[in-house]
DNA sequence: CTGTTAGCGCATTCAA
DNA sequence: TTGAATGCGCTAACAG
């Protein structure tokens, strides 16, 4: 039978407040009566349970997820993914809410946060553009004792309490690796298209990318990155200009979104043969990986981040620690044999 | 605020313990009061708090794991997180037993499934070799009201209520398209490596391998598999013999375990410049990978699916449903740039 | 068949 | 500075 705060006040000779006072920091109590209460607690192994503490106090966490707007598929399942949580969240003593703000717009993203009450709020998730103005709103936050989350891309600069995402770096080693590989000795140029280097995410999978292409596959230039704000348009244009200009292109890496103006671009060029690895599985881009047009998809699983950042705010909210493999985001590889 | 059993109950006009009754759907109530609690339930959209439900109860989930032992590094592995499991039982409110049992050995599976006392326990997972004898044990439990899950591989001719292992078809496709693609067109023949065609899991892997070969790289050619019951010295050797009488072998496929052995036969064929793919990263795979002796490994997360099968169960016992998403094992593809 | 009552483990008034 | 008493939402004796 696991020790009660009941036997923790036996055992120390004082009540059950003065307990649940040393348990829960709360001042008022003796230096005595602490040390007497805490060495009952270690003598007996005593752990709280967290479920009971939770019922007993009426516990909710206020959660605010911070996302950006607009026609990007990943960002549209992402806010999905935040809105399935918040249909859970009773269950979990959650109360979610979701501030769209628009694409690109770090003064937006700045805004929202400090207009955020810290003292109502227990966490806050934000999709972040790694810039000066963002850093600071954030770093107020956490001044204020409220724990931040970066989802998707991160902030290095931050004092951020954890970033929920995948290992970004990796994730363009692992593109280099299979476009070098998959172009089997064939030499030419590889064009990577990005949406914004003032991502964190995008710049992260350019460098790694770019240094595994260097390293490993010599036979293989480099053109790019062009960047084009993650507009569909846009990545149709840079493609097919590209195309056109350049006959020496024999892949494309699209570390950024706007796939659909990618898959245009591509079907006036079926013949040329060319390697093309993107990122994120949506309704478009699976059809392309089905039908060959694309030939590897890398992927972040956004409803893993999510109940990652909810588990994590809920944990340093309450101080409490958690497991680091659940909260691992991995950088999945789908080829169109295993896309589920 | 969410209605609580007193709500119901005043709703309803009737007691608590009434309200308790038909919610547990417990018997002696009339089935005019039932309707009367459900239709109260209903009009004030009532959600049962279950952490507070387990706190009444005191509720602990005993649950059984049967395991293989032996030197196999991915079941150590396997082991390795059920005990982690265990470690965090309390907070869980699990009770977690470890049985292992002789590898390749169905019927040992069967006595350790037939010895377990169903009042006794609220859930077993299990590692199954696809036999009569297996399967029918497993359908006793469930005959017997314990939920089972398949760990790792499944076993399709059971009611087993679920199984917590990737689609090892697909992992199996997965190989053959990287295999294929890495060959770059090169005809030859790919050697496969399997355990036991009696698991499950390596049977289906067998069976997606073949089946994308044929269809999409009909330069390559298969060879075996043969089975070596996942003892590394076997695959040593299978794996030497058939590198030296066979000079067409391009690439080889390990669906099973035994890569130390693998390892140790490609070690003195470094010329031949051989694909090779295998599956689970262990301290000897990983190695392999970083070296350039494997070209792919492919993985399941055993904590992950451990974790899985923990919230499988209970939820079954409980009689609630799950999130899909999250039960979702994925298959790792992992090349040197991705390994974590 | 139904209701009363006393907890589960913990937090929190309100007095002392 | 400390303690007694009450309640969170639910379950489970025990009566009636």
């Amino acid at each position: 039978m696991r020790p009660t705060v009941h036997d923790i006040a036996a055992e120390a000779g004082v009540s059950l407040a003065t307990v649940d006072r040393v348990l829960n920091g709360r001042p008022g109590v003796r230096r005595q009566t602490v040390s007497k209460v805490e060495s009952a607690v270690l003598r007996l192994g005593y752990v709280r349970d967290v479920t009971a503490a939770n019922l007993a106090r009426r516990r909710v966490y206020p959660l605010v997820f911070i996302v950006p707007g607009g026609p990007n598929s990943f960002m549209q399942n992402l806010t999905a993914e935040i809105a399935a949580a918040a249909q859970r969240s009773t269950a979990e003593r959650t109360s979610i809410r979701i501030e769209t703000v628009p694409p690109f717009d770090p003064a937006a993203i700045a805004k929202a946060l400090d207009a955020i009450d810290p003292k109502a709020v227990s966490g806050v998730a934000l999709v972040a553009t790694d810039t000066a103005d963002v850093t600071e709103a954030v770093d107020r936050l956490i001044d204020h004792g409220v724990p931040v989350a970066t989802l998707v891309s991160d902030l290095p600069g931050s004092r951020r309490t954890h970033f929920c995402g995948i290992d970004n770096i990796a994730a363009g080693r692992t593109a280099a690796g299979l476009i070098g590989r998959f172009c089997s000795g064939r030499p030419g140029t590889v064009l990577v298209v990005a949406g914004s280097m003032k991502l964190t995410d995008h710049a992260e999978r350019a460098s790694g990318f770019a240094a595994v292409l260097e390293a490993e596959f010599p036979e293989l230039a480099i053109a790019g990155p062009v960047e084009t704000n993650d507009d569909a348009d846009k990545v149709r244009q840079s493609v097919e200009k590209a195309l056109a200009t350049n006959p020496e292109i024999v892949g494309i890496y699209n570390l950024g979104a706007g796939n659909r103006g990618l898959i245009e671009a591509l079907s006036k060029h079926r013949d040329r043969k060319l390697i093309v690895v993107a990122h994120e599985v949506t309704q478009h881009s699976r059809q392309a990986l089905a039908d060959g047009v694309f030939d590897a998809l890398i992927n972040q699983d956004c409803g893993h981040e999510v109940r990652s950042a909810i588990r994590v705010l809920k944990a340093r909210a309450d101080g409490l620690d958690l497991l680091n493999a659940q909260e691992r985001i991995r950088i999945d590889v789908f080829l169109k044999d295993n896309l589920p």
